[in-house]
DNA sequence: CTACGTGCAAAGCTTTTGCATGGAA
DNA sequence: TTCCATGCAAAAGCTTTGCACGTAG
C-alpha cells in the first residue's frame, strides 16, 4: 500500500486511566450517539498498534472480516472523523493524497522528521518545542491548543552516499 | 557561445535581488523549459499580493481574462507545481481540502498560529524554532531542508469573551 | 414508535493526465 | 523538424452523502 511507516519509535506509551474504547463511549454519549459493534471494532483496530495509518489500511482489513467486526467503507470514514473529534486520534500529515493519522490519546505529543526520499516518518519528542511555542503564542495573546510540526529533509539512511539506498516509494 | 547551466545556478544563488519572474525564468532554463506568457502571468499574479492563496483563487481570476493573460485551469496547476519546485512558493497548510500556498522567495521563513474559530493565520518569525529543529535533526543524522509548523488554538480576538466575535468565512 | 447507524452506490472535489493542436528554435 | 506548452475533457482518487433498511431503547 505503499506509504510511510514509522520505524523509529522511541516513545513510550503513557498509562491511561480509561481505555480508548471507554473514552470513545463517553464521547459518543455526550452527543447522544451509541457505541456500536462497528465503532468498537474500529477503535480496537486502530489502537491495536502504535503505527501511523490511513483510512485505506483499515478499510482493506475491516471490510473483509466476517460477522460483527465487518465494517463498511463509509462507516470507517465516518468513525475516523468521530475519533478525531473525540480526541482519540489526529491527522499528522498527508501521504499519497491520503490523510495519515496517529494516536492522540495515551501517547505523548511529539513531532516528525519526514524523509523526502523514502518517506519514513521519524518521531521525536522534545519538550522545548512545546515550551517555545507556548511562549510565542502567549506573547500574541493566542491560546494554544496544540501544534503540528513536520521537518522536511533526508534521513540518515538515505544520506548515506553509496549503492544501497533506502527504498524510495513515491516521489513525484 | 551561450552559457552553461551551472553558471545560471551560481548566479541565482548569489544574486538575491532578482525579481520572481526572473528567478522563475532561470529555473525553467535549467530544465530546458521556457517562460511562456501564461507562466509569466501566473507568477506575476501570485506575487501581486503577499497573501496566502489556493489554486482556485487564481483559476477564477485567470481563466476569465482575455488575451495573453488568459490561462487554463490545467496550466495553472502545472505552473504552481513548477513554482514550488523553483522555490518561489511553498505549501503552508490545507484549508477546505485545498492546498494553501505562500511566497517562499524574498521573504523569511516563518510559521503560523491558526485560529480554529475564525481561521485567521497569524504569521510569526522566530529564529529559535529553526535553530532548535536543526539541532534535533542533527542529533538524528537527519539533513533538514525545511519545516512546516502550524500552531492550533484560538486567537486573541476570538478569546475575548462576549458578544462581538471575530468572524471570517473563508479561511485562507 | 423514533431516532440513530450502517451499507451501498453515486456524487463531490480538487488535482492530474492523455491527447491533439500550436508555436518557438 | 523537433520539442515544449496549452486547453479541453476525462480520469484519478480519496472522502462524503443520499437513501432505504435495520435495530436499539
Amino acid at each position: 500500500m505503499g506509504f510511510v511507516v514509522s520505524d523509529v519509535i522511541e516513545l513510550s506509551a503513557v498509562d491511561v486511566a480509561v481505555t480508548p474504547v471507554e473514552k470513545f463511549r463517553e464521547f459518543l454519549l455526550t452527543r447522544g450517539m451509541r457505541l456500536t459493534p462497528e465503532r468498537e471494532a474500529i477503535v480496537t483496530a486502530v489502537y491495536s498498534t502504535h503505527d501511523h495509518f490511513d483510512a485505506e489500511q483499515w478499510i482493506t482489513d475491516l471490510t473483509r472480516q466476517k460477522g460483527a467486526s465487518r465494517v463498511s467503507r463509509s462507516t470507517i470514514y465516518r468513525s475516523l472523523n468521530l475519533l478525531v473529534e473525540a480526541g482519540l486520534i489526529r491527522k499528522v500529515a498527508r501521504s499519497n493524497d491520503r490523510e495519515v493519522y496517529e494516536h492522540d490519546y495515551g501517547y505523548p505529543q511529539h513531532d516528525h522528521l519526514i524523509c523526502r526520499k523514502c518517506g519514513t516518518m521519524i518521531e521525536f519528542l522534545n519538550t522545548e518545542v512545546s515550551e517555545l511555542l507556548e511562549r510565542i503564542a502567549q506573547e500574541r495573546g493566542f491560546r494554544m491548543a496544540g501544534h503540528r510540526l513536520e521537518v522536511d529533509g533526508v534521513c540518515a539512511e538515505c544520506s548515506r552516499p553509496p549503492k544501497r539506498q533506502h527504498r524510495k516509494l513515491d516521489m513525484i
